[in-house]
This record gives C-alpha cells, structure tokens and sequence, in this order.
DNA sequence: ACCTGAACACCGTTCAAGT
DNA sequence: ACCTGAACACCGTTCAAGT
C-alpha cells in the first residue's frame, strides 16, 4: 500500500539483542530448521552483512539464542521454605518445562553443552542444580560426579520429549503426543520376542506414562542414590 | 597412472550396507560435518542419484550408521558370571567406547533417540539396560523408569565427552583433552564469585577428572538410587 | 533394476562499497 | 561505526535419460 511496503516494524535500530530475539521467535515459531540467514534479514529488514556486524556466526548465535532461553529457566529462585530436595525438582522442572516451550532447546542444550563447556549455559545450569546439591549434604569430594549425573539425565529426558513436539512442527503434522506413543509403543510390541523381551515388557508402560511425571521420578531416582552417599542422612 | 585414473576400489558393487559403511568411515575419519553427499559420491565414484536409490535421504543414511555402530557396540555379551551390577557397567561402558572411538555418535544418538523412538537404536539400547535392571529385581512397575534414566544418563555424558575429540577434529586443531579441561576449568574460575560460587569451587574437580572413571561413578550413582528402590536388597 | 549427472532451490559467509 | 547487497563456495535432492 502506497509508499511503504516495509511491514516490519521499523522503530527499533538493529542490535546484537534484537537479533537473538528474533532468532528464538523464529526458532520458536518455525523451528531449528527454518532458522537461516536469509529468514533472519527478511524479519529484520536488512542484509546478512549486517547481523554479521553484531554476530560472528551462526552457531554464536545460537549459542547466544540458548543462554537467554536457560538463564531465563534457570533464575527462577526455589522458594525460601524449599528443602533442598524440592529445590532440585523445581529447578530441574524450570528447565523440562523451558524445552517445552522452545522446542530447539534440548539439542542446542546438548550441543553448547558439549562444545563450549566453558560458555555461559554450562556454568548456569550447574550453578542452579550444583547448589542445592551441596545443600543436601553431599562431601565436597562428591559435588562433581553429583551435579553432572543430575544435568546428565535432565538434559537427555528434555532432549527426548521435547523432539515429539519439535516433530509436530517440522514433520508430519497433526501428530499429538498420544499418537505418537501410541505407535512407538506399537512398534515395539512388534519386536522380536526373543531378541527384545524386555522392551515388549516395557512398551505398555511407553504407551500410558505421563511425560512430566516420569521425568520427575527419574529425578527422584537420581536424588536417591546422591542422598545414599550423603553421610548422616537417612532415605527419605 | 595410464588408463585406469579412478583409483577407488571398485570391485564392490554398490549396495545400502557399502553406502552405510563409507559415511561410517568418512564420519570417522574426517567429522560429521563433512560427510556430504559430495564426498560420498566421490569415495563411491558414483553420482548421487546412485545413492539415493539405496538411500531415501541424509537422515536415513545418518539413523543406519547410528544402528550399525550401536548394534556392534551393544552385542557384546555380559560375561557369564557378572552380576547385574556389573552387566549394565559392561554395556554402559561399552557405548561409553563406542562414543569414544566414534565421536560422532553422541549427537546422533541423542538426535536418532529424540525423532525416531520407534527406530531401531533405541529399543537396542533399552533391551541392554533393561535386561540387567530387570535381574536386579526391580519391580516392574519401575522398569521403564529406571531404564529411562539409566540410559538418559549414558547418553548424557557420552555427549559431553565425546565432544571434544570431535573437536580437535573439527575446531581448533592439537588441543588435547588435558589442555581442553585446563582452559574450561580455568574459565570456571573467572566466573563472578558471588553468582557462582558453586561453579568456581568445583572447578579444579572439572580439571582433575578422569573422565571414563566419572563416567562410571555416575553409573554407580544411578545404580544406587535404582537399587534403593529394590524391596528385599541391602544397599552395597 | 540400477545408475548417470546436470540442474534446482537452497545454504552460511565474505567483502567491496556505501553512509 | 554501522549497514548494503551482490557474489562465492557450497549444500541436499530431483529427474530425465541411459543401460
């Protein structure tokens, strides 16, 4: 219409933030996939030269994108008359329930993890977690192999429940969580009987578990054997 | 040097199983980001719609490599006379090697568990746990869920520490895993005193560990919460 | 049934040139 | 200091055509 044929808001000057802003929109609304340069200069309106000015690559980007997802996840404060142990459930449940939300996350979680331990997301969730775990008791000989073990299993349940919504938006659509238990389970009720046993077992189980609830008993699970290595504590 | 200028070995017929074998090869040899259909083409001496007639596309030919090499990595047998405990350190630590001697592995595990649960890497891994947890005499109530975060676990680490072979590789070249800890742990201590006091204590515990030996310290932990959740056992 | 290879529709990144 | 946008060197995938 007439003059103007830029639609995007226009008001806001480009910057570092801005662009990591609308990296995670567009994560968020169109997935890992569909996160390009050239979708990045057509939302801000400009060229690639220009973020490139602000940001030295994709993957600082992303890396970028991730730590302001996890820092927002990870500053919720667990309340003063939390006991330690309730404090790792709602700080592990921040971070289950941020991969909710942006489905990308958990991979991107694994990655940064994995190739810049020394970023900022690493130290965050370890901080976060890694407090409540001295809380608890645990010998300071302990904290290390404490601390990883926990962020080792939060990190693998999100990255696998977050990937069926991630699928919803990428994949095959209309899919819903329950249709796609329900033919994972399927799938394995078909299996050999000899060679896969116990996963036959277990596929009921795949079908009708609660994805939150499950991964709060893990959680439970992990907490149980740290507190078995605290000295004086007896199991709840 | 004459008349024959293709020097690929070419007594071998194309088939899916060769295709799988060489992005297994070229995965290992020169990192998961430079296994391209180009570079496959040419270890092939085909073109790529000869590939693709075998293949249906990247991912599928990523989810075959990723089953190959987790299929050979879970075969091994648990010795006769191990006890539970031990078996599931066996196949734990077995895909721990796996991921050591493939560093490309940890990402697809994580990728292939999270799309494709109904694929074939994951009902082989859960089978291998699953088995020895069943022997544990865990209920079976708990069987799902204390496979779930056995293998969560696993799959965690594996990540992490791969990583950093895959970098060497990949990123900055002959930095060795000591050096690679050094600099990680060095950059914990900068960190604010007050936001990350946890962080910045466990930082020399970051420099100092074994990473197979944390590895397996992890498993023990898991092992022990699984194992408090058995009725008639006394803990270890 | 199996393979060829040019072509298509994309990528991330660079860089001379502008303001 | 910050931005433009054409250009470069790649991707995965398709498909008419061959044998």
């Amino acid at each position: 219409m007439g003059a103007m044929t830029k639609r995007t808001a226009r008001a806001e000057p480009l910057s570092r933030e801005r662009i990591v802003r609308t990296a995670v929109e567009l994560l968020d609304t169109a997935g890992a996939r569909k996160l390009t340069f050239r979708a990045l200069t057509e939302r801000l309106a400009t060229g690639p030269g220009a973020i490139y000015w602000h940001v030295a690559n994709k993957d600082e980007l992303l890396a970028a994108a991730t730590d302001t997802v996890v820092a927002d996840a990870v500053s919720v404060e667990p309340g003063a008359g939390d006991s330690p142990r309730e404090a790792i459930r709602s700080v592990a449940l921040g971070l289950y329930e941020a991969t909710e939300a942006h489905p990308w996350l958990a991979a991107q979680l694994a990655e940064q993890f994995a190739r810049r331990p020394w970023g900022s997301v690493a130290p965050r969730v370890f901080e976060a977690l890694g407090r409540q775990v001295r809380a608890l008791g645990v010998p300071e000989s302990g904290w290390f192999t404490a601390t990883s073990a926990l962020m080792h299993y939060v990190f693998g349940v999100a990255g696998q429940n977050a990937a069926n919504t991630d699928m919803a938006a990428d994949l095959p659509e209309g899919e819903t969580r329950t249709e796609f238990l329900e033919a994972a389970s399927r799938a394995w009720e078909a299996l050999d009987p000899e060679a896969y046993a116990f996963t036959r077992a277990v596929a009921g189980q795949l079908r009708d578990h609660d994805d939150r609830q499950q991964f709060l008993a893990g959680v439970d699970l992990v907490l149980a054997g740290i507190e078995a290595s605290v000295p004086g504590a007896a199991s709840a």
